[in-house]
DNA sequence: AACCAACGGTTCATCTAGTGAACCAGCGAC
DNA sequence: GTCGCTGGTTCACTAGATGAACCGTTGGTT
């Protein structure tokens, strides 16, 4: 790879994400580079203006918000935020759940959007989130559609379990994917965050490729299994706008 | 400044944001870098999976979702931000409009928290968002509590017209941060954009300095006059409380 | 249909600019 | 008092970044 001290600069900022407020030598040992070297990565990025001290802890560092400001724009503008976001507000209105907008990450889904319930009673999940995919309704909802050599690939991987009802069971990860495609949508009981229950469906970009998904979640006590099947048809109608304006089924181009 | 190949980097990322989707040669010219160079630099950031080739054209050059999730964790975790969401979604409760967090960038307000309104009528600002301080109503907010240096280097540059009712006159600005200073938050009718109307307030950091600002939106037709007085005293309310949490009347420390 | 100018991308000799082992000073635990 | 950690500094060495000049294509003009 080329450019080593760009690599390594980049290095550091995602170290410097993970582990926020993060001190030199702890981020000296997690990029396995030696803390002259980091130190000076920090202070170019410093003067970038993408990482600062921390005001809090004096030699802490932290990423700044000019950050987000320049890396936001890579999801705003893209096709399938552009493709989403009208239906995606009529399925917020016509819910009145919370909705999200949700892509595959690095065996994460990254919540890129999201959109309120009224409700007084509301979960809250903040932009940039990265959910495990066996944990989140956006997540198996995903695999559902994703191909088969990915969903071996990550259910191989370690597991993590959120809560007491967060499945790691491969087995029955499976299961469950086989289930999530022959009904349409994914069920997420409590096992991302206890007391909230969601709702996912996949998205499918040109070509049919699995490219994201979208989710209806609220507390369990108001998404009770009776509720289940209007909203995932609520849900699918509104994966399968979006879907289509993606080009998924276009049989012009390929 | 040292490093100079990864201010480079940078540089070449933040051009690629600004210019999505931008073409090598374009890039070339916006950084004042030989194109071999930013080549090297977005293979580099493109093997990091920071940016990639467009799928739509061949040659232009895209964030990728990955900048955003590890830019992200910038804001969220942030002091302001913790502080903010409580009060904030007590604000938008009561309100029943959208409220925005803001923050400072470069000269810009970045939006970096969004709760939304109920109403089917709603206007949509992405997270993420920069937004001309003359021109929005948390931008004027925030002048309102900067100090007088800041303000008037501000004014000084130059000042972009939104929309026909974007008042770019320093004088005039002046006079409505005085206005703002003296009534406690600031109005913006459709300086941002046509048919918008938003009520905004700055929070003070620790120490008292100012640190971003909240703000209240939506439609003209709904955020009349008449509610200004009403709003804006909720609103300052609410970012009272922020400012308090953020240390901004604390006595121990400075 | 011949031209031109711009595009994305490649090459390679030059030498700048990034590297990292060894080094401080300061702090808290024991 | 001293050990082990912290954030931060120094500097000789050479690995690695640089950019002028190049190529093959494409799309618009005349």
């Amino acid at each position: 790879m080329s450019t080593q001290s760009v690599v390594t600069a980049i290095r550091v900022l995602e170290a410097v994400s993970d582990n926020q407020p993060a001190g030199l030598s702890e981020l000296s040992r997690e990029v396995d580079v030696p803390k002259a070297t980091v130190l000076r990565m920090l202070r170019t990025l410093g003067e970038l203006g993408w990482v600062a001290q921390s005001e809090a802890q004096a030699g802490k560092w932290v990423l700044t918000n000019h950050a987000f400001a320049v890396a936001s724009r890579g999801s705003s503008g893209s096709v399938i935020r552009d493709a989403a976001m009208g239906p995606l507000n009529a399925l917020q209105l016509d819910t009145t759940e919370t909705v999200h907008l949700a892509v595959p990450d690095r065996g994460y889904m990254l919540i890129i959007e999201r959109l309120d319930t009224p409700h007084v009673l509301r979960a809250f999940l903040p932009l940039g989130s990265r959910l495990p995919m066996h944990a989140s309704s956006t997540g198996m909802a995903y695999l559902s559609a994703a191909d088969e050599a990915f969903v071996d690939d990550y259910l191989a991987g370690p597991l993590e379990a959120l809560t007491p009802q967060t499945v790691v069971d491969p087995a029955r990860l499976q299961a469950m994917i086989a289930d999530t495609r022959a009904r349409g949508y994914s069920i997420n009981e409590q096992g991302l965050s206890t007391g909230i229950t969601s709702i996912g469906v996949p998205l499918l970009g040109s070509g049919g490729v699995a490219a994201g998904s979208i989710s209806i979640s609220g507390p369990s006590s108001r998404i009770v299994p009776a509720k289940y099947q209007e909203y995932g048809e609520a849900a699918a109608g509104t994966a399968l706008e979006i879907s289509r304006a993606l080009g998924a089924f276009s049989t012009k181009g390929y």
